[in-house]
DNA sequence: CTGAAAGCGCTAACAA
DNA sequence: TTGTTAGCGCTTTCAG
């Protein structure tokens, strides 16, 4: 193993110099810099992480806390989860793991026992009980979604408001009066997961059905919306894997898509395009919520200041699934 | 932040003591070890993983390098990697996430900077461009998938050629005597990937058709498959999307099924029972298959030895989509 | 069975 | 702009 101590000798430097010539943490000229660069090549020097951080630097890992229960879809989290790996490794840092399954155990370990310098949080709800540990907590965190008191805390999430207000105003553009909303699994409510609410805002003048994600759920739902709302036009969808078996149950139920029915999602892109019917969507921007969610834990550990909450725009696509108001 | 010194005082005892009572590397007394037990509820104190890695010992983490490329099932990667985060987790590790985008890059990193003690590798090709490096690397690993040339690894897997001849026996059982085997996109045989090829030696005496997995796709193959074998009245599909456009298309060709045809999966549980007719099939056990690395690891790093090869028994389950040959 | 002491490889005062 | 020197918190010789 190649040593801080072997570049500081090949390079003709003390220890301390390669470390502030990698570090940049204080000036170096460029003659020194250049000849420590390029000693670092030569014997494929990496600074060995463990040492550094017991130094008291940083470790340069980030932890990721993701959700794993109902009502909370898997691509979704995965693509989340890519997103930040990709955008950590663009800073140099590495990704350590955290299944909700541990709660608030994993991520007292991960501060207590120094294993990360940061963390991301996903799946955040309204009343989330980690937060007062979050706040507590010497480091810095980002939270994916945002909380019913998000003071003292960094937030990113899509505005599922202005999400299903847009959903909604598609429609009402195309004609339709009468739309409701399908939502997630009744847990997801009454868990109060604060991205649930924040979507149903939109529709405070509309119905909103919290629905289960199996394709006898879909059938019931369907028939239920039609006897409740026989004026419904209109559905805006927000269950990922509810969506294929509720087309077919409103077409086995005789409603035609687009033309009796218009159909909106709030999902992920590729699920929207690859729906059997392709389906008018405002995508939930996995990617770039993980992307962001690490640039601004970068910007925390270098102590610059951020924004409490960021909310991403929401962004229609129009696809085939919604139409015109029938006659 | 308690450290084994603030132990070490509460107890009496000197930090050194409490290092070994904690680790278990030196005989211990048992009034002794009962007192740093004691000291460190009571102070909730955990070592910190830094400072054991600088000093040499474990860093405490695994690193886990999941697959991102088509072909490749979201969900199963999914069930893999929470499975090895919680039997990590049973064995006090945690889990670096490496994404294969990295390719060896990540695994050399992790390996030379001390970040984790032992790999998991996923998705292992029969010709892979990381077996080299693996071989050479001085941390343990286990390769989920079963290379061309096995020696010196450590390997797990589901034995995918038992898994192709058990659905054969199946069909054949049932009277079927033309079968199909519907694989995965062609890219991944093209790759070589090995579970891909192991599946396919069950077939021998069949037809194997790779698939991409677009509703298209599944068409065009139903038709094929119909034109090329005009006997068929089985299929084995070992593609995950697949499923459920290419049970739409075969019915649209007028094949019921289990009646005219009988539709075997080689899949996950979940996914085969919330198909849109539930399919006999053999499991694919992320979970179990994630343990079973974690486990092999464990014991590699605690040095004792482990079999080369470690390939799990397939398991049939049967469901709606398979019956007797019409007559 | 236990303690004292010497590092692990790196960083960050403190000095120059 | 650079070097010297003390540690980080823990593990592990070496010595009892």
């Amino acid at each position: 193993m190649v040593k801080i101590t072997d570049v500081a000798r090949r390079a003709g430097v003390s220890p301390s110099t390669v470390s502030y010539a990698l570090s940049g943490k204080r000036p170096i000229s460029d003659e020194t810099r250049r000849r420590v660069q390029a000693a670092v090549r030569e014997l494929g020097y990496r600074t060995h992480a463990r040492a550094r951080g017991a130094a008291g630097g940083r470790s340069g890992v980030l932890a990721l806390a993701v959700p794993m229960r109902s009502g909370v879809h898997v691509p979704v989290v995965t693509q989340f989860a890519v997103s930040v790996v990709t955008a950590a490794r663009a800073h140099g840092h590495d990704v350590l793991l955290l299944t909700q399954g541990e709660g608030e155990k994993g991520i007292g370990r991960v501060a207590e026992t120094g294993l990360a310098d940061a963390l991301v949080v996903m799946d955040v709800q309204l009343q989330d009980p980690r937060l007062p540990l979050l706040r507590s907590l010497p480091l810095p965190s980002v939270l994916i979604g945002v909380p019913a008191e998000p003071d003292g805390l960094t937030c990113v999430d899509l505005d599922f408001g202005a999400a299903g207000e847009l959903c909604v105003d598609h429609l009402a553009r195309l004609g339709h009066r009468t739309v409701a909303l399908v939502g997630s699994p009744p847990e997801v409510y009454v868990r109060r997961t604060a991205f649930a609410r924040r979507l149903v805002q939109g529709f405070t003048a509309s119905a909103v059905y919290p629905c289960g994600t199996d394709r006898d759920a879909a059938r019931a739902m369907a028939e239920r919306l039609l006897r409740e709302q026989p004026a419904l036009t209109g559905v805006v969808v927000h269950n990922e894997p509810l969506l294929d078996p509720l087309i077919d149950a409103f077409e086995e139920l005789g409603m035609r898509i687009p033309e009796d029915l218009s159909f909106t999602a709030v999902c992920p892109t590729p699920v929207a395009a690859s729906a059997r019917i392709p389906l008018t969507s405002v995508t939930v921007p996995s990617a770039e919520l993980g992307t962001r969610a690490v640039h601004l834990l970068i910007r925390k550990l270098s102590g610059a200041p951020v924004p409490q909450a960021t909310l991403l725009p929401p962004r229609l696509t129009e696809r085939a699934s919604t139409g015109p108001r029938p006659a």
